[in-house]
DNA sequence: CCCTTTTTCCCCACTTTTCCCCACAAACCT
DNA sequence: AGGTTTGTGGGGAAAAGTGGGGAAAAAGGG
Protein backbone atom coordinates (compact mmCIF):
# COMPACT_ATOMS: atom_id res chain seq x y z
CA UNK A 1 0.00 0.00 0.00
CA UNK A 2 1.43 3.51 -0.73
CA UNK A 3 0.80 6.68 0.26
CA UNK A 4 2.03 10.22 0.26
CA UNK A 5 3.43 12.67 -2.20
CA UNK A 6 7.25 13.34 -2.16
CA UNK A 7 9.37 15.33 -4.28
CA UNK A 8 12.67 13.61 -5.17
CA UNK A 9 15.77 15.61 -7.17
CA UNK A 10 16.33 13.88 -10.59
CA UNK A 11 20.06 13.64 -11.35
CA UNK A 12 21.99 14.13 -14.37
CA UNK A 13 21.80 10.52 -14.63
CA UNK A 14 18.60 10.33 -14.76
CA UNK A 15 18.19 8.38 -11.20
CA UNK A 16 15.78 9.13 -9.28
CA UNK A 17 14.76 7.64 -5.27
CA UNK A 18 11.71 6.54 -4.07
CA UNK A 19 11.17 7.13 0.00
CA UNK A 20 12.22 4.26 1.87
CA UNK A 21 8.80 2.90 3.01
CA UNK A 22 8.30 2.14 -0.98
CA UNK A 23 11.23 0.59 -1.33
CA UNK A 24 10.72 -1.85 0.94
CA UNK A 25 7.83 -3.46 -0.53
CA UNK A 26 9.96 -3.48 -3.98
CA UNK A 27 12.88 -5.54 -2.95
CA UNK A 28 12.42 -7.72 -5.96
CA UNK A 29 12.59 -4.25 -8.70
CA UNK A 30 10.08 -2.21 -10.33
CA UNK A 31 8.13 -2.50 -14.00
CA UNK A 32 7.86 1.00 -14.63
CA UNK A 33 5.30 2.30 -17.87
CA UNK A 34 3.48 4.81 -19.38
CA UNK A 35 0.70 6.04 -17.24
CA UNK A 36 -3.01 5.10 -18.91
CA UNK A 37 -4.48 8.28 -20.13
CA UNK A 38 -2.20 10.38 -18.28
CA UNK A 39 1.14 11.70 -18.60
CA UNK A 40 3.30 9.96 -15.98
CA UNK A 41 5.07 7.24 -15.05
CA UNK A 42 3.19 4.50 -13.74
CA UNK A 43 5.86 1.94 -10.97
CA UNK A 44 4.40 -1.32 -10.69
CA UNK A 45 5.65 -4.00 -8.27
CA UNK A 46 6.38 -7.10 -10.05
CA UNK A 47 3.21 -8.78 -8.91
CA UNK A 48 0.90 -5.95 -9.41
CA UNK A 49 2.34 -6.08 -12.82
CA UNK A 50 1.71 -9.76 -13.36
CA UNK A 51 -1.85 -9.00 -12.15
CA UNK A 52 -2.39 -5.70 -14.33
CA UNK A 53 -1.05 -7.47 -17.45
CA UNK A 54 -3.03 -11.13 -16.89
CA UNK A 55 -6.15 -8.68 -16.58
CA UNK A 56 -5.65 -7.37 -19.70
CA UNK A 57 -4.59 -10.74 -21.64
CA UNK A 58 -8.45 -12.17 -20.93
CA UNK A 59 -10.18 -8.73 -22.14
CA UNK A 60 -8.45 -9.28 -25.55
CA UNK A 61 -11.17 -11.02 -28.02
CA UNK A 62 -9.03 -11.60 -31.28
CA UNK A 63 -5.78 -12.26 -31.61
CA UNK A 64 -4.91 -9.73 -33.28
CA UNK A 65 -6.62 -7.45 -30.91
CA UNK A 66 -4.15 -9.29 -28.38
CA UNK A 67 -1.29 -8.76 -30.25
CA UNK A 68 -2.07 -4.85 -30.74
CA UNK A 69 -2.44 -4.80 -27.00
CA UNK A 70 0.82 -6.51 -26.06
CA UNK A 71 2.39 -4.34 -27.92
CA UNK A 72 1.34 -1.49 -26.46
CA UNK A 73 1.59 -2.35 -23.01
CA UNK A 74 4.81 -4.10 -23.11
CA UNK A 75 6.77 -2.16 -25.61
CA UNK A 76 6.36 0.73 -23.19
CA UNK A 77 7.65 -1.53 -20.19
CA UNK A 78 10.90 -1.02 -18.36
CA UNK A 79 12.21 -3.09 -15.70
CA UNK A 80 14.35 -1.39 -13.45
CA UNK A 81 15.86 -2.14 -10.09
CA UNK A 82 17.73 0.83 -7.30
CA UNK A 83 21.20 1.17 -7.09
CA UNK A 84 22.84 1.23 -3.33
CA UNK A 85 21.27 4.66 -2.62
CA UNK A 86 17.65 3.57 -3.18
CA UNK A 87 17.58 5.26 -6.70
CA UNK A 88 16.13 4.09 -10.20
CA UNK A 89 17.44 4.89 -13.95
CA UNK A 90 14.18 6.56 -15.89
CA UNK A 91 14.67 5.17 -19.30
CA UNK A 92 14.60 7.81 -21.68
CA UNK A 93 11.55 7.51 -23.67
CA UNK A 94 9.12 7.28 -20.25
CA UNK A 95 11.05 10.63 -19.21
CA UNK A 96 10.28 12.22 -22.31
CA UNK A 97 6.52 10.96 -22.18
CA UNK A 98 6.02 12.25 -18.66
CA UNK A 99 8.07 15.66 -19.78
CA UNK A 100 9.95 14.98 -16.36
CA UNK A 101 13.22 17.52 -16.07
CA UNK A 102 15.08 17.95 -13.26
CA UNK A 103 12.52 17.17 -9.95
CA UNK A 104 10.01 14.11 -10.04
CA UNK A 105 6.85 13.90 -7.74
CA UNK A 106 6.89 10.49 -6.58
CA UNK A 107 3.03 9.65 -5.73
CA UNK A 108 1.62 6.62 -3.65
CA UNK A 109 -1.80 5.79 -5.32
CA UNK A 110 -2.91 2.48 -3.14
CA UNK A 111 -1.52 -0.73 -5.03
CA UNK A 112 0.85 1.83 -7.91
CA UNK A 113 3.21 4.56 -7.68
CA UNK A 114 3.08 7.19 -10.28
CA UNK A 115 6.13 9.73 -11.44
CA UNK A 116 4.79 12.82 -12.15
CA UNK A 117 6.66 16.20 -13.32
CA UNK A 118 6.17 19.33 -11.31
CA UNK A 119 3.94 20.96 -14.09
CA UNK A 120 2.27 17.75 -14.69
CA UNK A 121 1.33 17.46 -10.85
CA UNK A 122 0.14 20.79 -10.57
CA UNK A 123 -2.04 20.13 -13.33
CA UNK A 124 -3.24 17.03 -12.19
CA UNK A 125 -3.75 16.78 -8.85
CA UNK A 126 -7.12 19.27 -8.73
CA UNK A 127 -8.96 17.33 -11.38
CA UNK A 128 -7.90 14.03 -9.37
CA UNK A 129 -9.38 15.91 -6.09
CA UNK A 130 -12.46 17.43 -7.86
CA UNK A 131 -13.10 13.55 -8.99
CA UNK A 132 -12.87 12.58 -5.64
CA UNK A 133 -15.07 15.25 -3.72
CA UNK A 134 -17.65 13.85 -5.74
CA UNK A 135 -17.83 10.94 -4.76
CA UNK A 136 -17.14 11.44 -1.21
CA UNK A 137 -20.07 14.09 -1.58
CA UNK A 138 -22.17 11.19 -2.88
CA UNK A 139 -22.19 9.76 0.55
CA UNK A 140 -19.80 7.42 1.95
CA UNK B 1 -14.41 7.50 20.45
CA UNK B 2 -12.87 11.00 20.00
CA UNK B 3 -14.09 13.80 22.30
CA UNK B 4 -13.01 17.75 22.95
CA UNK B 5 -11.19 20.36 21.64
CA UNK B 6 -7.02 20.76 22.89
CA UNK B 7 -4.65 23.28 21.65
CA UNK B 8 -1.37 22.56 21.09
CA UNK B 9 2.32 23.45 19.87
CA UNK B 10 3.75 22.22 16.99
CA UNK B 11 7.83 22.63 17.42
CA UNK B 12 10.62 23.55 15.70
CA UNK B 13 10.68 20.10 13.59
CA UNK B 14 7.07 19.98 13.09
CA UNK B 15 6.31 17.50 15.77
CA UNK B 16 2.17 17.63 17.58
CA UNK B 17 1.21 15.61 20.50
CA UNK B 18 -1.97 14.39 20.39
CA UNK B 19 -4.09 14.32 23.95
CA UNK B 20 -3.03 10.62 25.60
CA UNK B 21 -6.80 9.80 25.71
CA UNK B 22 -6.80 9.40 22.03
CA UNK B 23 -3.47 7.90 21.67
CA UNK B 24 -4.49 5.09 23.97
CA UNK B 25 -6.60 4.42 20.41
CA UNK B 26 -3.94 4.46 17.94
CA UNK B 27 -1.16 2.63 19.56
CA UNK B 28 -0.60 1.10 15.80
CA UNK B 29 0.18 4.87 14.67
CA UNK B 30 -2.12 6.69 12.37
CA UNK B 31 -3.39 8.01 8.80
CA UNK B 32 -3.18 10.83 8.09
CA UNK B 33 -5.29 12.75 5.12
CA UNK B 34 -6.31 15.91 3.94
CA UNK B 35 -9.56 16.86 5.87
CA UNK B 36 -12.26 16.28 2.73
CA UNK B 37 -13.29 19.92 1.59
CA UNK B 38 -12.28 21.49 4.70
CA UNK B 39 -8.88 22.81 5.38
CA UNK B 40 -7.35 20.72 8.29
CA UNK B 41 -5.91 17.80 8.64
CA UNK B 42 -7.85 14.37 9.41
CA UNK B 43 -6.17 11.63 11.35
CA UNK B 44 -7.36 8.04 11.13
CA UNK B 45 -6.99 5.00 13.12
CA UNK B 46 -5.76 2.39 10.79
CA UNK B 47 -9.22 0.45 10.92
CA UNK B 48 -11.10 3.36 9.82
CA UNK B 49 -8.73 4.46 7.22
CA UNK B 50 -9.02 1.12 5.92
CA UNK B 51 -13.08 1.26 6.47
CA UNK B 52 -13.11 4.61 4.83
CA UNK B 53 -10.78 3.83 1.89
CA UNK B 54 -12.59 0.50 0.86
CA UNK B 55 -16.13 2.29 0.82
CA UNK B 56 -14.64 5.07 -1.58
CA UNK B 57 -12.99 2.54 -4.03
CA UNK B 58 -16.38 0.89 -4.38
CA UNK B 59 -17.88 3.81 -5.70
CA UNK B 60 -15.53 4.03 -8.38
CA UNK B 61 -17.33 3.29 -12.03
CA UNK B 62 -14.89 3.73 -14.12
CA UNK B 63 -10.44 2.45 -14.15
CA UNK B 64 -10.17 5.73 -15.09
CA UNK B 65 -12.13 7.02 -12.10
CA UNK B 66 -10.50 4.91 -9.52
CA UNK B 67 -7.12 5.51 -10.84
CA UNK B 68 -7.62 9.60 -10.23
CA UNK B 69 -9.68 8.16 -6.80
CA UNK B 70 -6.46 6.45 -5.39
CA UNK B 71 -4.72 9.10 -6.35
CA UNK B 72 -6.35 11.96 -4.90
CA UNK B 73 -6.85 9.68 -1.33
CA UNK B 74 -4.08 8.13 -0.86
CA UNK B 75 -1.79 10.76 -2.74
CA UNK B 76 -2.56 13.19 0.23
CA UNK B 77 -2.04 10.57 3.20
CA UNK B 78 0.73 9.97 4.71
CA UNK B 79 1.53 6.93 7.76
CA UNK B 80 2.36 8.11 10.83
CA UNK B 81 3.43 6.58 14.63
CA UNK B 82 4.05 8.43 17.96
CA UNK B 83 7.79 9.34 19.17
CA UNK B 84 8.32 8.39 23.18
CA UNK B 85 6.25 11.84 24.48
CA UNK B 86 3.20 10.90 22.58
CA UNK B 87 4.11 13.28 19.26
CA UNK B 88 3.20 12.27 15.76
CA UNK B 89 5.49 14.63 12.94
CA UNK B 90 3.41 16.95 10.60
CA UNK B 91 4.27 16.14 6.67
CA UNK B 92 4.97 19.19 5.12
CA UNK B 93 2.52 19.00 2.32
CA UNK B 94 -0.56 18.51 4.78
CA UNK B 95 0.56 21.46 7.42
CA UNK B 96 1.12 23.77 4.37
CA UNK B 97 -2.73 22.73 3.56
CA UNK B 98 -4.34 23.06 6.99
CA UNK B 99 -1.87 26.69 7.16
CA UNK B 100 -0.65 25.02 11.13
CA UNK B 101 1.69 27.30 12.19
CA UNK B 102 3.24 26.63 15.66
CA UNK B 103 -0.22 25.60 17.32
CA UNK B 104 -2.98 23.25 15.90
CA UNK B 105 -5.83 22.32 17.26
CA UNK B 106 -7.02 19.25 17.95
CA UNK B 107 -10.44 18.28 17.56
CA UNK B 108 -12.08 14.88 18.36
CA UNK B 109 -15.24 13.85 15.73
CA UNK B 110 -15.92 10.37 17.12
CA UNK B 111 -14.73 8.07 15.10
CA UNK B 112 -12.16 10.73 13.39
CA UNK B 113 -9.69 13.47 14.76
CA UNK B 114 -8.74 16.92 13.33
CA UNK B 115 -6.30 19.39 13.30
CA UNK B 116 -6.94 22.52 12.56
CA UNK B 117 -4.68 26.16 12.50
CA UNK B 118 -6.16 28.58 15.06
CA UNK B 119 -7.56 30.22 12.36
CA UNK B 120 -9.28 27.64 10.41
CA UNK B 121 -10.89 26.24 13.39
CA UNK B 122 -11.95 29.86 14.42
CA UNK B 123 -13.57 30.20 11.00
CA UNK B 124 -14.92 26.54 11.04
CA UNK B 125 -16.39 26.26 14.43
CA UNK B 126 -19.57 28.30 14.33
CA UNK B 127 -20.36 27.04 10.66
CA UNK B 128 -20.06 23.47 12.52
CA UNK B 129 -22.05 24.27 15.35
CA UNK B 130 -25.31 26.43 13.09
CA UNK B 131 -25.40 23.00 10.97
CA UNK B 132 -25.36 20.58 14.29
CA UNK B 133 -28.22 22.66 15.52
CA UNK B 134 -30.28 22.38 12.64
CA UNK B 135 -30.27 18.66 12.18
CA UNK B 136 -30.90 18.89 16.17
CA UNK B 137 -33.73 20.50 15.76
CA UNK B 138 -35.47 18.67 13.09
CA UNK B 139 -35.93 15.90 15.46
CA UNK B 140 -33.55 13.51 17.53
C1' DC C 1 36.84 -7.21 -36.37
C1' DC C 2 38.95 -4.02 -33.43
C1' DC C 3 39.30 0.31 -31.40
C1' DT C 4 37.00 4.41 -29.64
C1' DT C 5 33.20 6.61 -27.43
C1' DT C 6 29.28 6.41 -24.74
C1' DT C 7 26.34 4.47 -21.37
C1' DT C 8 25.46 1.77 -17.33
C1' DC C 9 26.23 0.35 -12.88
C1' DC C 10 28.51 0.00 -8.50
C1' DC C 11 30.86 2.35 -5.07
C1' DC C 12 32.25 6.28 -2.12
C1' DA C 13 31.45 10.89 0.07
C1' DC C 14 29.10 14.76 1.97
C1' DT C 15 24.98 17.17 3.80
C1' DT C 16 20.52 17.30 5.55
C1' DT C 17 16.76 15.30 7.75
C1' DT C 18 14.64 12.06 10.75
C1' DC C 19 14.05 9.58 14.74
C1' DC C 20 15.04 8.04 19.33
C1' DC C 21 16.32 9.30 23.71
C1' DC C 22 16.94 12.36 27.71
C1' DA C 23 15.59 16.44 30.41
C1' DC C 24 12.91 19.75 32.81
C1' DA C 25 8.85 22.27 34.17
C1' DA C 26 3.96 22.61 34.67
C1' DA C 27 -0.30 20.33 35.66
C1' DC C 28 -2.91 16.82 37.75
C1' DC C 29 -4.42 13.35 40.92
C1' DT C 30 -4.74 11.38 45.26
C1' DA D 1 2.29 17.87 49.77
C1' DG D 2 4.31 14.45 47.00
C1' DG D 3 4.45 11.50 43.23
C1' DT D 4 2.87 10.73 38.54
C1' DT D 5 1.55 12.14 34.15
C1' DT D 6 1.86 15.42 30.48
C1' DG D 7 3.56 19.41 27.61
C1' DT D 8 7.64 21.25 25.59
C1' DG D 9 12.41 21.50 24.16
C1' DG D 10 16.78 19.81 22.48
C1' DG D 11 21.13 16.64 21.63
C1' DG D 12 23.00 13.04 19.11
C1' DA D 13 23.07 8.80 16.45
C1' DA D 14 21.27 6.86 12.44
C1' DA D 15 19.10 7.14 8.04
C1' DA D 16 18.06 9.39 3.85
C1' DG D 17 18.94 12.87 -0.07
C1' DT D 18 22.23 14.32 -3.32
C1' DG D 19 26.33 14.32 -6.12
C1' DG D 20 30.21 12.37 -8.42
C1' DG D 21 34.34 8.96 -9.79
C1' DG D 22 35.65 5.08 -12.16
C1' DA D 23 35.34 0.23 -13.86
C1' DA D 24 32.62 -2.70 -16.74
C1' DA D 25 29.56 -3.18 -20.49
C1' DA D 26 27.42 -1.66 -24.62
C1' DA D 27 27.17 0.86 -28.79
C1' DG D 28 29.01 2.79 -32.91
C1' DG D 29 32.25 3.72 -36.68
C1' DG D 30 36.12 2.83 -39.46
Amino acid sequence: MFFGEYPYKVDEKGRVPLPPKFRREMKEGVILAKGMGEKCITVYTIVEWKRLSDKLAEKAVTPANLRKLNRAIFGSAFSASFDGQGRIKLPDPLRDYAKIADTAIVVGANTRVELWSEEGWQAEKPSSEEQASQIIESGV
